[in-house]
DNA sequence: GAAGATTGATCGTTCAATCTTT
DNA sequence: AAAGATTGAACGATCAATCTTC
């Protein structure tokens, strides 16, 4: 059993994310569609009850700050996938609605996305392995 | 042995990595040192053989479009910690050469990004694990 | 005063076009 | 023509300041 710098595996991790994630990110615009952080939050919004949210929550979850949910959401609602919707139970909220339109992008999306993680990741992994990573990837809490 | 979601692995992956590399940037700028991603473009000059090396080279090793290289390389070079030496066998290249107090930075930002490594991710796996995350990441290869 | 959201200004990244050398 | 690098323009993200409501 040969000794193993820690680091090393920090680094590996780093570096298999990193591209397994731009190469994604490239097949996603390749076929014109969105960024997988557009694609969160679409998903994120068609989880919650009523496909709305309000931004800050909305931020909370895909772990976004306040002005990035605003100019993120700007686009969205020039494109149609989501509504602006006053909030009513506290004025100074805002709700993010999911369109129908936005739903079928987020759909559309999935397509690629999904296919994309079992070609260029999961295919290279046995379900055991699959399961270990989420175990040991979940010890890692993030400390503030 | 339940069944499991293979898109949960991805899943993790993506949120825990997301959210350790968000949080080492933050503690990075919090003491005004520079990205991770300028981290690694000294490391990597620290690493070639006479501490420079082209830009398209460069570009790379570090997984970045050469017009960035170029963006980068002119605020390192601004800021002193690089210096472009035109290249004299090819004369369309240009050696980045790291510089003296380029290399203290990249010592200096160990300091806390090694730190950073400890406290938020490897004193959460034991060695054995640390081995595993190699071993199982080092299988996903990115086919293009 | 604090929370939620927005805005103008700034900064960093990326695209397409360009220039030089091979 | 292709490779290496740069540049202006467009785009996206972030900071600080602001406005409204609680």
């Amino acid at each position: 059993v040969t000794k193993i710098k820690k680091v090393d595996a920090w680094a590996t991790l780093f570096k298999t994310f990193t591209r397994l994630h731009q190469k994604m990110e490239d097949s996603m615009k390749a076929r014109d569609l969105p960024t997988l952080e557009i694609y969160d939050v679409l998903w994120t919004l068609e989880q919650a009850t009523g496909h709305k949210l309000r931004f800050s929550d909305l931020g909370e979850k895909v772990y976004i700050s306040r002005c990035h949910v605003t100019r993120i959401s700007e686009r969205l609602e020039k494109s149609g996938h989501i509504k602006r919707v006053p909030c009513e139970i506290d004025r100074r909220g805002v709700w993010a609605q999911l369109t129908s339109s936005g739903l079928a992008l987020r759909k559309k999306m999935w397509g690629v996305y999904g296919q994309l993680i079992e070609e260029q990741f999961s295919s290279h992994l046995s379900e055991e392995e699959h399961r270990l990573l989420i175990k040991v990837l979940g010890q890692v809490k993030i400390e503030y």
